[in-house]
Parts: C-alpha cells; structure tokens; sequence
RNA sequence: GGGCGGUUAGCUCAGUGGUUAGAGCGCUCGCCUCACACGCGAGAGGUCCGAGGUUCAAAUCCUCGACUGCCCACCA
C-alpha cells in the first residue's frame, strides 16, 4: 500500500530534532519577538535574569526560561506588546577565574600580563564563547528580543552603573570606609556579607593562659584560632563576672610575643562560653573590632591579603595562617600555656565562589548605605505595588531589608565596572565624577590616581531592569516597558538580586522595578539533591532536549509544580512529557489526514453543532479554555498546563476522536470541522508550553483551513477566550452517560475475560435517556463491542437469569452471558454495591436532615446534595429491583 | 538562636473550605483495534504524619507535637 502524500508530511511520531531548529528561524525570520509599542495597549515586560557570560545553560536556567516564556507567549498571544528582553551578566570573579585558568596554561598570571592586556583577554574570550549562552537559550525555544540583547558592560548598561555610582556618592549613600571585611585570601578580594556562606563543621577550641603581667595570677582564653593571638590587643570580660572583676584594669602578657596588652570589660562577652575570658583581636575578628570602637585598644594586623602571616607575626611571619595556627599550638604547649583543647562544632564562613576560608581582614573599602534605600523597597511590597508569588517569600523579603547591612561594593579585580573615583597625591580629596577627571577637584593637582578596584557583580545587576531599557536616558522602551511586569527569578536570589533591583529601580528610575516577583523553587536531581560540580551529579539539559525535545524538556519542568517548591526531575518525567507531546502530534496527523482525505475545509470559526458529540467536546473545550485562564491568571501553570494536557489525552482523544472515526466510517463527514476546530484551539492553549510543536502541526492545519488564519504565526495568534455560549449541560451530562456504559461493558468484558473480537449483546432498561443513547448507538456498540444493543429492554429481550446486571446513572444494562453467569456471585455482587450506595445515602440524608447545614450552606451547595441524593435514591431502587428479579 | 517550607497511592508530586481525594511513573491482566506500542482497554493500590480545635462542612484554616529540608544570624 502507498502512503498517502500527507503521511509523508508528518511522520508516525514527532520528531523534534528535525522540527526545532526549523521553527526557531521562522518566528526569527517573522520578527515576532520584537514588540512594537502601542500606546493604546499596557505591555508585558519580563527581564531575563541575565546568565553569567561564561555560564552552560543548566536546569536553573531552563526552568528560568520555561516559566517567562510561557507567561511572555502567553501575554503575547493575549495581544499584549510583549517584551522579553536576553542579556549577560560579566560575573566578575567568575569569569576572571576563567580567562586567569586559560592563560595559567601557558604559565602565565593576569599579574604577567598587566591590567590593560589581562582585560583585553578577557573581552577577546567573552567575543569568543560570550554567546554560546545564546544559542543554548535559542534551543529552549525562548521568544527573547534580541534586537534589545544586553551585557553588564555594554556603553548603556556601564553608563547606569557610572551615573548611579556619582549619584549615590553625591548623596552620601556611597562612601569609602575602613573597616573589617570578609576576605577571600585566594580570590585576593573582599566579598560582601552575602558572598560568604556559613557552614557548621567540626573543630577544636584552645584554652591558652595569658598571665598577668604583675604576676598575681592568669586568665584562661578559649579560641578557635590560636594563630590570631599575634594581633590580639586586649583580652576582654563581661563587666558582670565577678570572677574576673579583680583583673579589670590590669594587664596580661601576650604568649609568643610577649606583648602587655590590657584586660577590658566588655558587654559582648558571653561568660557563659569558654572560660568568660575573651582575647580581642580588632584586626581579625567583627565581634572584637566592634569592641574596638568601644575601647582605646590597638589594632594590629599580623596577616597578609595573601593569607600568610606578615610582619607583625614575629617568628611566624611568612607562614601560612593554618600551617602557623599549628606551629603556634606546638610551642604553647611546649610551654605550658596551652590549657586543654576541646572539640567544638562550630559556624565556619567561606567563600561562596571558590570555598576558602574568609579571613576577616581590616582593609579600605567602598559601601553603600542600605537603610534609606531599603525603606521605600519596604513600602512597596507592603503596600501591594509590588506582589510576591508565592507570599511567604514577601516575609522573608522584609526580615532582611530591615535588618539590612551597609554592602561592600569594591572587589580587588580587573574585569569589571571599575569605580569612578580618583585620589589625589597632593590634597588627599577624593574626586568621583561621571567624565574621567583630569584633575584633583579640590586642589586643581593633576596628581590624581583612579581607585583600582571594581564594583561587586550584583551592582550592575541591581540595575537591571531600568538599565537595559536605556536609564539614565529618558528612551521610549523606558517610558513604555518599565515597569516590568513579572520578575520571574529563583528564591535563592532574592537578596543577592531581587531586593536590590527594588532599592535601585525605585532610588534611579523612582518607580518599582516590577509588578510582580514570581519566585521558583530549586531543581533538584532524581534523589532531591542540589545539583553540583562536586556531587557529580550536575546533567546538561541540552542532552535532554536532544533526547526528548525542548518541548519535552519544558513541559516537564513546570508539570506538576507549584510556584516556589521545589522540583526534582528524572527522565522518566521528561520521557512522559515526550510522549504527551507524541500524542498531540499523532490526534493531529488522524486530522490532517482526514482533511486531506476528504476535502473538507473547516472554518476557522467555532462549527455549529447539532450532534450531541460536537456539542459536548466544544463545550469541554470551552470550560477547559476558561479554566486555564483562571490558573494562568494566578500563576498556577502546572494546573493550566494540566487541565489542558487532561482534555487533549483523556476527552478528544480517548473519546471525541474515537467516536468521530464511527461517523465518519458511516460515510458522515460533519466532525471533521469539530476536530479541526478544537484540535487548533487546543494547539493555541498549549502553545505557550510546546510552543515547537504547537506551531508545526499549526503551519501543517493552516493550509487545510478556509479562509485567512488571521495572524503569520501560531505563536502571534489569539489566546482563546471562552464563549459561554458553548456550553452544553444536556450534551455534556449525555455523553458522559455513554462513557459510563461504555466504560461499565468493556469492564465486565475484561472481568469475564470476553475474547476482544468478540460482540455481546447488551439490553437497556429503563433509561431516563433512551433519546440520547439512540443517537449513540452506534459508539457503543463499537467502544464497547457490543452487538446487538436492545435500548428499549422494558418492552422484552432481556433475562436477568443468564446475564449480568450493570446498574448505571443511565439506567440498567442487562448483558447475557449464559453460562458464564453465576447467579449467586451476581447477587453478591449487587448486594456489595447496594450496601455502597446505602452507606452514601444515608451520608447524604444525615446531612439534609441537619438544620444548621440547611441554614448555614449556600444554597448550592444544599441543592447539589439534593441532587446527589436524589440519583443515589435511583440507583438504589434499580439495584433492588434487579436483585428481586434475580431471586425470581 | 531566629525564620520559612515539606510530610497525600510503591515512587515523584498536584490538589489555595464543599461528590466517595487525583495525575504521571511503576505494578497486575488483556490487546501490534486502519492517529499514536512514545500506544489502547481493564484493574489493584490512600488512617491525606499524629493529637486537639474552629466550621453546617477540613487533606485544605488554627494550636501543639513528631520527622525532614532550606534560609538568616559576628556562638569567640
């Protein structure tokens, strides 16, 4: 047999490979993902958190893109200007890490080459692989703009950075401080409070003896870090100890080095811990250089940026930290002031990009004020301008903004936005300005040199949701697309990013950054388990996509997910969505097929029905539509997604399309219209989660269609909206009557292990809807094999004797078996069910014989259960009635 | 030390006060039925973690507890 000519333009499943690609460069080609602006229309904006430059697309951004491109497909079909723009972050350490690992390989340090040629090599790799990141996100299927395509350190981008900088600085919201920082020795940079992560872990606590230098006696210190006592400058109490109250004023000799250091009292120490006796060590340690600035005691610092120990460290200086740690033990012990060491499980704090250990260090840095920024960040999620999904999220939001920190923005790298700020040599002033300076703002001296350092990452992407549309110049995408309208990030960086978007878009552009702040939860792997280099247990997603489609991919992340959890994925997952996705492409080939066949061009238009099939599958297509409005509404896409994906498999599919091919064997061509038409409703619903495949099948209906489609592209098309018109109780309650007996022969078949070749006959009896099922008859008798089908039983051809009894909603169905029948297990059985049906009866007649429900419940609720009532009083009488029969 | 989640079928999870709680995967039985074996039909499988409470009505809201995960915090 040859095939027919459209079975060669679709094959028997779906091949994504050959499709995607494809696809992509026709919504490229057709500029649909540029928006045009419209005043008369509000947009839809969404800003992609922008990729580090260096990244591999991983499930955190497949998810990311998933979710926005399905709210901005979405938005767009919806007829909404929509804008969803792409970008790259420069990721500072991250990608200086790179570029400092590629030329390590030719022995080289970034310090060989020098500032200006190191930063060179840098932009030379991110020209290089800088846009990979670009063509993985493409293979997603996301509809970004690329035309308005964005990097940290574009002249736009670095020109908001710049202005914000000298803005905040005018202000005073900027300043340069000395203080104690977190510091990562082998970053050689200082990190903000958040860039360090606290993990719990196993150590040793060392009680070392300082004496007293008038030699009346000594206190005991407990310290995780012995090799900090070189820079000790106190040792410190609680001033409520009285065991210690005598010391208070005296002084101790420091070990190794032998310093007179004072013994202080402060409110700090906890006397509950150690000894009580604390040894204060302002250069290294927050607590004690907080206790610093209550007391006149020294600061002495006695480590390198390095983390080795310098000058001040006496015999150790040049020794590692943790090799002079274990040295100092060593000759404390040798003499005699180490007390005892005990175990202790403490908090450690490390680097959150490559896991050193920090070292608090005293160094010069630039901070930013956090609290008056914060404070309109605040009243804005609380007075509802910005909405959080979900809203447990907005608690944690306000628990750190009000307890906000001032944020370190200088890092000690090259590649970066570097500050704008100049000292001068000769008047000591500090000159920030928008222009590069010549000369020293105060005293005119041309001996002035920029501030080396850069601006923490997160600077830049604090802006960036007014910075990518043009700010500080007053452009049209600003005025027209900002606000943004969703925020769509992960959980995990809602302080790092989010908080800060809102303190810098409401401080720069005086307006929220975004109207809602959708947040996702992890993506885990199969066992729950973050995803990391070092589990080894990291897979790439564009293995999944080659494997299963991008559709595939995208449909299992947001199935079967609530905003905020967490989601772990397996194949298996991904492997059904796959397979959803076969479906959807196999019910569209029967449809072409038969569009082909047949020459049938349906409207694009809702059909009129007259048969009850058509009525009931377009009034289910029509509830569906609204129902998925009403979830896209709250966000709730893994229901949308859901009810949809439950309509296509288990009503047009299972059922319309079966009973189509019955009528249409009998040489009736009217459902074809019916299926196209749902068929390219469904393929509208679903395409903002399969928008590949969506749009090819739609490119394969088009033709077939009558008239203009309306729009180039499904992905331009209209969203549907529900015609109320179109439902249908009657078609809806009479079709699910045919299911029920369909579904209640082919059970009974299966039970009495009936031959699937094999017909049986089947008798109705007392239906209240013999109407409906004789426009029916021939589905059942085809669904469910049966031949002949007696619909009017009551007047003859039915024995309960030799046949078993189906007590339907729809009325009794008696199927002779003959032989096969055992009367006793009939009885039996039709006792067990009736016992049922007695049970909810009496459920339901305790609750409508209940005068508080009667007066409390709506009253549809109280005529829903009336309704059940009612039915259930049915069956029960159809059963009894039966088994009276059976008994003669 | 604070805060926030989770606990629903064998597994992974939906279910945002109203039928006798659902899906996917897995499992059992039967099918290569002319869109699809990435499939079709049938089925088994649940004290919704526990205890109180609110309500006409609770998996859903409140309180307490158990287990579990995460976030924040300068416990030397």
């Amino acid at each position: 047999m040859t095939q027919p000519a459209h079975n060669r333009e679709m094959p028997k499943a779906y091949d994504p490979g050959a499709t995607e690609g494809r696809i992509y460069e026709s919504w490229m080609a057709g500029g649909y993902f540029t928006p045009e602006i419209d005043r008369s229309k509000a947009p839809f904006t969404v800003i992609m958190p922008p990729p580090n430059v260096t990244g591999e697309l991983h499930y955190g951004h497949a998810l990311t893109i998933a979710l926005e491109d399905l709210m901005c497909r979405w938005h767009r079909m919806k007829g909404e200007p929509t804008l969803y723009l792409p970008g790259t972050d420069h990721a500072g350490i991250a990608t200086q890490v790179v570029v400092e690992r590629m030329i390590a390989k030719d022995g080289l340090s970034r310090h060989d080459l020098g500032r200006k040629e190191f930063i060179a090599t840098v932009w030379r790799w991110v020209d290089q692989y800088g846009g990979r990141i670009y063509e993985q996100v493409k293979r997603l299927g996301a509809s970004c703009d690329w035309s308005r395509q964005a990097f940290t350190l574009d002249e736009g981008p670095s020109k908001a950075v710049r202005t914000t900088f000298v803005n905040l600085y005018e202000k005073g919201l900027v300043y340069r401080g000395e203080r104690i920082v977190n510091w990562c020795p082998r970053c050689a940079t200082a990190l903000s409070d958040l860039e360090v992560k606290h993990a719990e872990q196993d150590a040793s606590l060392y009680y070392i003896r300082y004496d007293l230098s008038d030699g009346s006696g000594a206190l005991t210190i407990a310290t995780t870090r012995p090799e900090t006592l070189l820079g000790d400058t106190a040792v410190a109490v609680n001033p409520d100890d009285e065991r210690y109250s005598e010391y208070v004023g005296k002084s101790a000799v420091l070990p190794v080095l032998k310093r007179v250091i004072p013994v202080i009292a402060d409110e700090a120490v906890d006397p509950a811990f150690g000894t009580g006796a604390l040894k204060v060590t302002p250069g290294h340690d927050h607590n004690d250089f907080d206790i610093r600035s209550r007391h006149d005691i020294d600061l002495v610092t006695a480590m390198n940026l390095d983390g080795t120990m310098n000058e001040n460290a006496g015999p150790y200086e040049g020794f590692d930290r943790f090799e002079a740690r274990t040295r100092i033990v060593a000759e404390l012990e040798r003499d005699g002031l180490l007390e005892k060491i005990e175990p202790l499980h403490h908090s450690l704090g490390r680097c959150d990009r490559c896991n050193e250990v920090v070292e608090p260090l005293v160094s010069k840095q630039w901070y930013m004020r956090m609290e008056p920024l914060a404070k309109p960040a605040i009243e804005a999620v609380e007075d509802g301008r910005v909405r959080v999904v979900p809203e447990r999220f907005a608690k944690v939001y306000f628990n750190w903004m009000y307890n906000i920190r001032d944020w370190c923005i200088s890092r000690q790298l090259w590649w970066g936005h570097r500050i704008p700020a100049w000292y001068c040599g000769d008047c000591d002033a500090t000159t920030v300005a928008l222009e590069d300076p010549d000369a020293c703002s105060a005293c005119g001296s041309t001996a002035i040199e920029r501030d080396p350092d850069v601006l923490d990452t997160w600077f830049s992407s604090a802006l960036w949701p007014h910075s990518t549309l043009g700010w500080p110049d007053r452009t049209e995408d600003l005025d027209y697309f900002y606000p943004s309208t969703v925020m769509e990030t992960g959980h995990d960086i809602l302080f790092f990013w989010v908080a800060r978007m809102m303190m810098m878009g409401m401080e720069n552009a005086g307006d929220i950054p975004f109207h809602t702040i959708y947040l996702h939860g992890l993506v885990t792997d199969p066992e729950g388990a973050k995803m990391s280099k070092s589990k080894g247990n990291v897979r790439d997603p564009l293995d999944q996509i080659d494997t299963y489609g991008a559709d595939a991919l995208r449909f299992a992340l947001t199935t079967g997910t609530s905003p905020g959890n967490h989601m772990r994925l397996t194949d298996a997952k991904i492997a059904s969505s796959r397979n959803f996705a076969n479906k959807l492409w196999n019910a569209a080939r029967f449809v072409v097929s038969n569009l082909d066949r047949s020459g049938v061009r349906p409207s694009w238009e809702r059909p009129d029905t007259t048969h009850v099939e058509d009525r009931w599958i377009v009034s289910r297509l029509n509830r569906v539509a609204a129902r998925v409005d009403g979830y896209m509404n709250e966000f709730q896409f893994g229901e949308a997604q859901r009810e949809v994906h439950d309509f296509l498999w288990g009503e047009y599919c299972d059922w319309y399309l079966e009973m189509s091919k019955i009528r249409m064997r009998a040489g009736d061509e009217s459902p074809i219209p019916v299926l196209a038409y749902v068929l390219e409703r469904v393929l509208r619903l679903l395409h903002p989660f399969l928008p590949f495949i969506t749009e090819e099948i739609w490119g394969n209906l088009v033709q077939y269609m009558d008239g203009e489609a309306g729009s180039p592209a499904l992905m331009v098309a209209g969203y549907p909206e529900t015609e109320d018109d179109a439902y249908d109780d009657e078609a809806e309650a009479e079709i699910e009557a045919v299911v029920e007996m369909v579904r209640a022969i082919r059970n009974l078949r299966a039970e009495f292990k009936i031959q699937p070749s094999q017909p049986v006959r089947a008798v109705v009896r007392g239906s209240a809807m013999s109407g409906a099922l004789e426009a029916e008859e021939a589905a059942i008798k085809t669904l469910a094999q049966v031949d002949p089908l007696v619909l009017d039983g009551a007047t003859g051809g039915g024995d309960s004797n030799d046949s078993v009894s189906l007590v339907l909603s729809s009325g009794t169905v008696l199927v002779p078996l003959g032989g096969l029948v055992d009367l006793d297990r009939e009885r039996e059985r039709l006792a067990a069910e009736l016992k049922d049906v007695a049970k909810n009866l009496a459920r339901l007649s305790n609750r409508l014989d209940d005068d508080r429900f009667l007066s409390r419940a709506p009253e549809e609720v109280v005529e829903r259960e009336r309704e059940r009532l009612a039915t259930a009083q049915q069956r029960r009488d159809r059963i009894e009635e039966t088994l009276a029969r059976l008994s003669g």
